[in-house]
DNA sequence: TTGATTTTAGAATGAACATTCTATTTGTTG
DNA sequence: CAACAAATAGAATGTTCATTCTAAAATCAA
């Protein structure tokens, strides 16, 4: 399937649009980042955004979508691990992530920085959606590929690290990353493993 | 030292508006929060408030007092502890914290709100010191009385986790908090537990 | 009680900002 | 190359909301 010019332009303006978007929101949250800073960091005037994007709303839901999108893959990526090893490719994706800021902590970012106009009751959807998602995969490469007990609350376990990390990480840049990361390791690890004798 | 009838009221309605408002930052982040909003909830008329606060800033900063001030009566207890009891003195209080939404969890959960106008100087600097003396307090629990080593990295994990459980269960308060309680009583321990080898 | 002072309410002001409107530029196609 | 359509800018609009202003009620001191 061949894109035209005209779709080509199209589609990079979203992109362009999405990426700016999606930075002023974790800079400065969602009600910090007016149309004004977000056209601005696009290139592009405020009214122009309106021609791509109905209101402020739709562009959230288009950044959920796109990074669920984003989730999905790694899903399928993370399906053909092999089983024995898949809590420590989990633990060690999260590992970088914290030393990298990249895929997961980022759209962790997302999410929380998002979230914080839960108000809006379509968005609160929007994102619960995603959330949704996000914990049935989690819960379902817990329970059926590593075979723990207790899959749920050890999902939940997991996505309060994960985001309260980003977030920490997003205000305190100073901390230290090295030694968080390894202490983060081991936690992982810990939630992952399938001990019904809780360690100690 | 006595009060005049004139003071106990000022301080009535002081405490009337800072408990408004961080129900209503809880309820609506900072931004949504309106000073209608606040003020609707302490009974009074917007205008009023700014005869006992100088603007919405000075409230917040007014709250982060307040909880700092109860954040140290809470670890003035914890020194008073046995070294040896420590560990599960603490853990046992963030399990109760989760299951009935107290003290902890609920000053977290402010401060995970507040956090939103980061942005603004004035309040970020009010947070920072509040989120330094938090974590002073911890390491030194953690370094010279339970005796952990990477007392540092242990404390972030924990801030880590606390906030992150605070966002969680404020936005999803369907979570099952007993089977989470379980599993957090064993986390909170691992991550207090002085093992130098990994426990795995 | 009466005059002064403080407390309170509620309307008025002004700024910020999402959204819409109007006009200009750019690209496309016969 | 000439209409035409799409893309773009930037000004105009309307609304929301913190803050300020004005005046009425309550409290207090004598």
């Amino acid at each position: 399937m061949y894109l035209t010019g005209a779709e080509k332009r199209r589609t990079a303006r979203i992109e362009q649009i999405l990426d700016a978007a999606a930075a002023c929101f974790v800079e400065y949250g969602f009600h910090g980042a007016g149309m004004a800073k977000i056209a601005a960091r696009s290139r592009m005037s405020p009214g122009h955004i309106y021609h791509y994007f109905e209101n402020k709303e739709a562009i959230i839901s288009a950044i959920v979508d796109r990074e669920s999108a984003r989730a999905a893959e790694r899903f399928a990526e993370l399906d053909a691990v092999d089983s024995a090893e898949l809590a420590d490719v989990m633990t060690e994706r999260v590992v970088t992530s914290v030393a990298e800021n990249t895929d997961i902590l980022q759209s962790a970012l997302n999410m929380e920085m998002l979230a914080e106009c839960q108000r809006n009751p379509v968005i609160a959807k929007i994102i619960q959606r995603h959330d949704r998602y996000v914990r049935e995969q989690l819960t379902h490469l817990l329970r059926d590929k590593i075979g723990v007990d207790q899959a749920e609350a050890r999902t939940d376990m997991i996505m309060v690290f994960v985001s309260g990390l980003a977030n920490r990480l997003l205000r305190h840049p100073e901390l230290d990353r090295e030694s968080m990361a390894e202490l983060m390791r081991e936690t992982m690890l810990y939630i992952l493993s399938p001990s019904q004798s809780p360690c100690r």
